[in-house]
DNA sequence: GCGACATATTGACATCCTTCGATGAATCGA
DNA sequence: TCGATTCATCGAAGGATGTCAATATGTCGC
């Protein structure tokens, strides 16, 4: 039910959309299912899991400093100190951005190592935006 | 808060064992001054505010409907029924993108029209990998 | 001014998230 | 085998988040 009066576009070349509602996306064919033109709700879901792992500053931190760091790979042992707090908080950090896709996981004897997954932030931000 | 004084902080990431040590920080001098190596604490916090604002789907969509619309901008109007939700939480969504910098509000008439902001995905992703 | 419309704000509530300490599982050196 | 080390999991506390109904604010047409 969003139809509007006519609105004065900006541009005004062929005043499309100007006359009546501007194409609101009810049954419209031009959107595909009728529902939204932009991702579908489990495209978007899948997307939001990958931002949401980024979505706190300390996982931000440790992402950034595995991409930073001279071998490209930490354990859990070198990312505790840097950030201030327990290891179990960054176990579960590391966790959440693995589940993400934005790391891969390598047990090496006592020590698990983490590494950054190449091009999982383009896609995501592809996919977002095309 | 911070209470793990009492942790063994054995320098940990200089790998006091020989052996099998980590050998991560040898290269990176200021990796190993009890900071990090990758964003700080504050610019951690400023991307990370972008990244949250797409940990949601419905912001997601939101944000990719407008990214795909043809005229590149939508009112809320617009965005209400696609994702199903009430009028409170769409606008609700879409301060949460303007306050992240992901779209730019344009009050035209009764309506607020929505156009996404072209490269804030980008420098935020950029930011955090380098 | 008045009613109708589009959007933002408020208050409330349920759910999720971050963090910790305690504990368990697996690995290495002696 | 035993002790030390590294990491993951569990359970709980406190705060943040998503959602709605009700309401307020602002705009347009008459």
């Amino acid at each position: 039910m969003s139809q509007h009066a006519m609105l004065p576009v900006v541009s005004a070349g062929s005043g499309a959309g100007a006359a009546a509602a501007p194409k609101s996306a009810s049954a419209a064919p031009a959107c595909g299912t009728g529902l939204d033109c932009g991702l579908d709700a489990v495209e978007a879901e899948r997307v939001a899991r990958v931002f949401k792992a980024l979505g706190d500053p300390t996982r931000v931190r440790l992402l950034s400093m595995i991409a930073a760091s001279p071998a490209g790979e930490l354990c859990v042992c070198d990312l505790t100190e840097p950030v201030g707090l327990s290891q179990p908080t960054v176990s579960h950090h590391m966790k959440q951005l693995a589940e993400a896709g934005l790391v891969t996981r390598e047990q090496r004897g006592r020590w698990a190592y983490f590494r950054a997954v190449d091009g999982a932030v383009g896609d995501a931000a592809r996919a977002l935006l095309g």
